[in-house]
DNA sequence: CGTCCTTTGCAAAACGTTTTGCTTGTTGTG
DNA sequence: CACAACAAGCAAAACGTTTTGCAAAGGACG
């Protein structure tokens, strides 16, 4: 690489001029130069491995071809790796790259960390939590498009993206009546999030329309994690009238729906039947029997944030919506029919 | 936001030129103003919100203040998240921001995805690998700043960071020593990649330094997932000389491990005791009891990478090394003293 | 009072593109 | 043959900064 190459080079290794170069390059502009022409300064600009300064051009068209993503935690879950590939995968095929920022849970950080991207000219903001949850916008995203991605905001007028929690609970139930079980018990979190309320309804959607009326007892909550999931298993499964199947608010809770059933001598699916959520592949996959779970499309919905950005940007202007994405049940070995 | 304030608003408002609120505002050339002038135009830029465009910036000066981090596989662990954190807290830290791209295997898509990282004149890229392993670098980067995370080159010529894996399998080790255990039995990896042979190595380490040898017949290795993990150790546990505590390749063999002695009716930590590695917190949190396990310092080798990175960037050039980053011990309670 | 520094500020060029007129030729038409 | 219409390419301006060179003003000194 002995000098850097930029459109000057080329106009001059293809003998025409600077305006010529840039107009045989871009698209839009290239009727104004002969198509002959045209294919010529391609093929010695392919040649050169000429690639145009996005700095200049960016500064010339106002329009970075940079799209931000901020979110508050990058870290703990594969969940948020997935979101990030599934925005990263759309932004690329339309020519865009991220710039990711992650602010935990300081939002005096988060608004520095905006006003960099602002710097950076980003052309549209991706908004990312790392569970749906609510949030409202900081001011600072004014005026600049933005997409919600596994949050929702009271504003109406930004486009947000979230799974569908109610349908994806009926449909982890459903699998658990189809198996055949009428007293189903129900692990929920206990914190007041869009995912505790949207999974107990769908919950009762399910029982409901199967005519079954779920036991109060068999209805608990618990942190939802795995110590939380272990001891309200414990205590649901050494009931009298136990349930012959468990759903459970999360995989983590569900691993430790495993471990109660253990420890008291409780074989999975035999004796009991188990669904998660989340289908946090580490433990889903990991448990065994393998945990039958309902998958959250965070790729999806990561993909499906930065497509409307993208039209929001380069489109006519169209209203925002509320995107709720579908959450297809992932079957592996832990639900069977009730025991006799 | 009534128009977008560049410097020239700014220097209206303050009644001094362009040049002039260039250097109040630039720490290097503010000797060529006055300090009462370069006070009052700061005052005057923070009022109005003046940020500088980088595009324009960049442009002018040859430095973007961006960094590239490309990686294979930002999506399956959540180690990857570690990583990525630490390199851009080290990055925000210092005024630059990163651009992340992953390319999967796909070593084309990885190309095209650096060369766009060029298009926007990256100031130098991070290549980062999500498990520790040898790589050849592409020839994309050559006369780009670049520092290997979690991988390593022949080319001694660029800096890298890696786990140390030898003294974190010799620490893991020697916590079951110190518990009292004699008899240890290794669950390896069967992938042929540094951490494979860098684990072996230790767990021979720290027993020859303890005047132990290994019985041949304790040392297996498995396909590094839980799985794999669960069959060999069934094995192990089985043999009439069974070892009383277990080193394992990582914290998912661990869990298999649990998962073979919970099979056998043998209880962690009274009956085997058993040790992993990765501090796959997911995973290592929620066994039960906890497990104790060796952490891989992803967010240090993220950090210790930008570093490394904007040291080569802005500073003097040094030659480069080629860094092993300690692993500490996470105790938790899967390690007790050797049954009688 | 004239000369020579020093201090302070400004105008202008440059970074690498894109785009808007404008010029030059060429072809078609009356 | 004269003139209009049009095609093809070019020069120059613009995007928002930073930095270099220069000018003006002020002060010190002989």
């Amino acid at each position: 690489m002995a000098t850097k190459i930029g459109i000057r080079e080329v106009a001059k290794a293809a003998g025409v001029s600077v305006t010529t170069v840039s107009h045989a390059l871009n698209e839009a502009t290239s009727s104004r130069v002969n198509p002959q022409t045209q294919q010529h300064v391609r093929a010695v600009a392919k040649d050169l491995g000429y690639a145009p300064n996005r700095l200049a051009s960016g500064l010339r068209n106002q329009r970075s071809q940079i799209l931000g993503l901020v979110s508050d935690e990058i870290t703990t879950t594969p969940f948020a790796g997935a979101m990030i590939r599934g925005a990263q995968d759309a932004a690329y095929e339309r020519g865009y790259v991220m710039m990711v920022v992650n602010s935990g849970l300081d939002s005096e950080l988060e608004q520095r960390e905006i006003r960099m991207l602002q710097q950076h000219q980003v052309d549209g903001i991706v908004y990312a939590k790392m569970y749906h949850q609510g949030v409202v916008l900081p001011e600072e995203l004014d005026g600049l498009p933005t997409v919600l991605l596994d949050a929702v905001s009271t504003d109406l007028s930004v486009s947000s993206v979230v799974p569908d929690e109610i349908a994806a609970a009926e449909a982890a139930v459903e699998t658990l009546i189809s198996a055949g079980h009428t007293g189903i018990g129900m692990i929920n979190n206990v914190d007041d999030i869009p995912a505790t309320h949207g999974r107990l309804e769908g919950f009762h959607n399910a029982l409901r329309r199967h005519g079954l009326t779920p036991a109060p007892q068999h209805i608990t909550a618990a942190v939802a994690d795995t110590a939380g999931g272990r001891e309200a298993a414990m205590a649901l499964l050494a009931l009298p009238d136990r349930p012959s199947a468990l759903f459970c608010f999360s995989d983590r809770v569900a691993m430790g729906a495993y471990q109660a059933a253990s420890a008291l001598g409780l074989r999975i699916p035999e004796d009991v039947s188990i669904v998660g959520m989340d289908n946090l592949e580490l433990i889903a996959d990991a448990l065994w029997p393998g945990l039958t779970t309902v998958a959250l499309p965070h790729y999806e919905m990561g993909r499906w944030a930065v497509v409307r950005l993208l039209n929001d940007i380069e489109g006519p202007t169209v209203p925002a919506v509320q995107e709720k994405l579908a959450c297809p049940v992932v079957h592996r070995g832990s639900v069977g029919p009730p025991p006799l």
